[in-house]
DNA sequence: AGCATTTCCGCAAACGTTTGTTGTGTAAAA
DNA sequence: TTTTACACAACAAACGTTTGCGGAAATGCT
């Protein structure tokens, strides 16, 4: 069998294929007596309306782009969550595409993106993406664009960010609060620019505290290289370790069970988390919170914005929180 | 500006709107010449072709819709994942929903599909979906279901299944052949036929190699009350701990942690997972692998054999295999 | 009764494609 | 020269909607 079309309604009932339609919009040229015929069918044929149709006829189809490194990945898969959530709420429907931190595939998505004419684009740059032409033609296209977590340097984009200075800062602090002098701080990549701006903020946060602390900062690109550094340094007897990011906090955690080393007694820990992996431990690691969550329903009302013809280009960073666990 | 459409190459160079098609698509009735032209300025303007407007003409929109519980969630995402690469290299996009494991949701997003005129539907059934009509109807319309992971139990639907039995089965071996006599076992929602089978498999595993074994099992529906459960039961010494899903394992292992019980010494411990859980752990977690990554190329393989017109209706479930930690 | 409104519905065009059919012009065959 | 053939391109219909416009019948008003 075929879906139900207005034409065939139309053809059942013996009226026009425009009367089906303003009739099932309830528009009031239609009246009542012929409204419900036609609503009666169309139930009972179960007419669903093809957007395809719709969307080509109104050039504008509720369909926004969002392009993720990762689909599995426990940030981005509850920053998709937040704007997926908000999209059903507005109408809207999501085209979830994945590249792989690949910037041709990145390409390619957009183009997929501008074939299906989506309405706007929520993108995360793949690492070594340094072109932005591809986006740059979007918004001549009047396709808004939101940039979420990995953003473009340049100026002339909308972006929502976590916010890595304050985050950083408070972890930094929470660390400083608690007397401690020997603090370990591994930190991811260090060519991207989430990685720069905590280690600023970081280190800046310990320099103007600084009596007596020693601070060693380490950079490691993995988990497993997070567990073999911390291997090797928790010899060295550290009271404090930060993680800046759950990647890593796997691999410290790692190295601290096979020590069997106690939290907090024998040394405190803290991350920068989604929250999700801070609570699988006992006791639960502290941990401010960078809420993929939050940063997508962020990106959404940024996209609303520009939708109702925002041209104010902004760059919004998410407020972060110290959530306390038993770690420190 | 406004999208390139094959009317405005048509009216830029004088030629009619089915030429510059005919020209795109390489067809053998445009001459040479008149190809180079039309593909130049096509590729000048970054002319793409409108999906909305060949899906309508076409009929079939090459799109497939999936609906999960949840898009973050160890096991749906990775399951999304692969059937999101698999899409892509046949050349299919893809549609994701979730519906929060509320059947309400889940009819809304078979209507979205219906919508959207989707060529197959993945979709994992909520916890309490009894009604299969609209999936019915979708097959009435020609439009192939798989389920996967939580399936319907009458027989006429196509269905892939992780290999509860055989995983319940591997776990209970890998725990009687280290000879454990006194084991605690926790499943999940009692009344999912996902666990009415693990628990089946594993009690008859049991039962067969029942010389002075002591079984106890339990049901439980979060973490947290796996986490309490664990709290008292551990003062009964069990010397083995089965977990059929991460969640369960992560509460487990907080109440061990905890109590600083050390795995495999004082008490193993075994689960059913993705094998993203197991692996934070030190020793790692031995499980027994269910991989949505594996379950959704599986899903997709019994989708295209679908849509090549096979209707012959089939359950596979993917083989499982023990994936040894250093946890019993 | 005569005219002006309403009320209700159909016609047709448009959105951007694809594709079967038809129509030119030119070159080769008769 | 007339026929046959072929290369090339245009025409037109169709996919399923929406919507401005026009028109017929029914109603209201004097």
């Amino acid at each position: 069998m075929t879906s139900t079309t207005l034409k065939k309604i139309a053809e059942a009932l013996g009226l026009s294929i425009s009367t089906i339609s303003r009739a099932l919009k309830n528009h009031p040229d239609i009246s009542e007596k012929t409204k419900q015929k036609i609503v009666e069918l169309a139930n009972a044929l179960e007419y669903e309306p093809n957007v395809n149709a719709i969307h080509l006829r109104s050039k504008s189809n509720n369909v926004f782009g969002i392009i993720v490194p990762s689909i599995s990945n426990y940030f981005y898969d509850s920053f998709i969550a937040a704007v997926e959530e908000e999209s059903r709420k507005n109408n809207y429907s999501l085209m979830i595409l994945q590249s792989g931190d690949k910037t041709d595939a990145e390409i390619q998505n957009i183009k997929l993106c501008r074939q299906n004419r989506i309405t706007g684009l929520f993108s995360c740059l793949s690492t070594d993406t340094k072109n932005y032409e591809a986006y740059s033609k979007l918004k001549e296209l009047n396709i808004p664009v939101v940039f979420f977590d990995k953003v473009p340097e340049e100026g002339n984009f909308n972006k929502v960010t976590v916010g890595d200075t304050l985050a950083a800062t408070l972890a930094a602090k929470a660390i400083l609060s608690k007397n401690k002098k020997n603090i370990l701080a591994f930190f991811g990549n260090e060519n991207l620019s989430i990685t720069k701006k905590r280690v600023a903020a970081f280190k800046q946060t310990c320099d103007e505290n600084s009596e007596g602390i020693k601070l060693k900062i380490l950079h490691v690109s993995s988990s497993l290289e997070a567990e073999n550094m911390a291997d090797k340094l928790l010899m060295k007897k550290p009271d404090a370790i930060f993680c800046m990011s759950d990647e890593i906090l796997t691999g410290v955690m790692k190295s601290i069970q096979k020590k069997r080393l106690n939290i907090p007694d024998d040394l405190s820990i803290i991350a920068i988390s989604n929250g999700f992996i801070p609570k699988l431990y006992y006791p639960e690691i502290t941990y401010v919170e960078t809420s993929g969550y939050k940063l997508g329903k962020l990106a959404f009302s940024s996209m609303l914005a520009c939708l109702n013809g925002s041209t104010f280009i902004q760059e919004i960073a998410t407020d972060s929180i110290l959530v306390e666990g038993g770690s420190m």
